[in-house]
DNA sequence: AAGAGCATGTAACCTGTTACATGATTAT
DNA sequence: ATAATCATGTAACAGGTTACATGCTCTT
């Protein structure tokens, strides 16, 4: 599921212009999905060229005029079949992990700001997820998913992270295990 | 980080080829990053050209020749750069959370077999990471990181499954809502 | 006999990100 | 005054995915 599409569902709630469309990614979808204007506008254009959608100029004082897309039946359509036909995904692509992983090469002050910071970032993530009673029950339970996410996330990396924390670098031991010499028999299979 | 950066990484820890590296991404980095031969090849290629890692091939039987490469000191040099420097993404990406947020757009068979899909797939991502007690430090604890993300994904969905499933559409209520017809004035903000 | 695994790579493609370009209005 | 918000878009770029191309060996 692309932006385009999405772009579509959004539509399908209601009418709006792109920049609409952006602050609702960044409310609604924001802890799972996010898009940009470099792909939004294109998007709607896409979209408005293949008939997915109307768009109607409301002039304004001084601002670029306001373009208001509305879905049509086609794009009702469209947006439908995409719905029972995609399979949709679901993938974490986390680089901190991959960090974690080679805890052993960092500076143990280095680790531990990272793991800060992370902790920090769940929290603030899981706190900003209100729990509005008055939002529609698929709002909340999108909602509410990120919010045990995030909260799980940072519950973990308290509760684990010395395991990795003594395996970091303290500045005294800087330099590098003298491991990999010259030999190419020795590989990463033997080392792990 | 990029897989680049990655495969230097993993040549930090021992000699390998390309295939054994897509297999480490598959193994370790399973459920927080991917990699495929479209990438790593030229990352290796990349690496070699700028002096990262050293490239020994060893040939082989009705085989292409294995490639083995080994990181050098400049390479190590800058993967510790890399861990100092780069502040690690991670994110998420969910259609599946999207679609969820439509529910109510949705075929209610549809619906159900999308949830029991994902809650089989985050229980067996759960159960195949096995809590091999031989591997190091950092494996467990990204392994378990991913475990218990996994586990309460799983278990959110099934807890919480109720509040969408109520909204999804009948067979027989498979008209289009009556909204958004012919009026501008109408837009997403109201609706929400 | 068929399929999985080993082993390399390229090229086209898709998609999204970042930076740029413009400029008035409203809130602090 | 300064920053944030409103409002549009383009163009270059980065990065990864998919499909293609090749072909032997080992397991079922």
């Amino acid at each position: 599921m692309d932006v385009k599409t999405i772009c579509l569902g959004l539509l399908s709630l209601g009418d709006a212009c792109g920049y609409d469309l952006k602050k609702h990614f960044e409310s609604l979808f924001r802890h799972f999905f996010s898009a940009g204007y470099g792909s939004i506008y294109p998007a709607l254009a896409d979209l408005a060229e293949s008939g997915m959608v109307r768009c109607q100029e409301l002039p304004q004082q001084g601002r670029p005029a306001r373009k208001i897309y509305s879905i049509t039946e086609l794009g009702r359509e469209h947006f439908r079949s995409a719905l029972l036909t995609q399979n949709p995904t679901h993938k974490l692509r986390s680089d901190f992990l991959v960090m974690m992983y080679f805890a052993d090469q960092l500076d143990r002050n280095r680790l531990q700001d990272l793991l800060d910071q992370r902790v920090s970032q769940f929290r603030a993530a899981a706190g900003e997820i209100e729990t509005a009673a008055e939002t529609s029950p698929q709002s909340q339970f999108v909602a509410g998913f990120s919010r045990a996410l995030a909260t799980t996330a940072a519950q973990y990396l308290e509760d684990n992270r010395h395991l990795i924390e003594g395996e970091a670098q303290t500045l005294s031991t800087r330099s590098y295990r003298n491991k990999n010499t010259h030999e190419v028999a020795m590989n990463l299979e033997e080392r792990l």
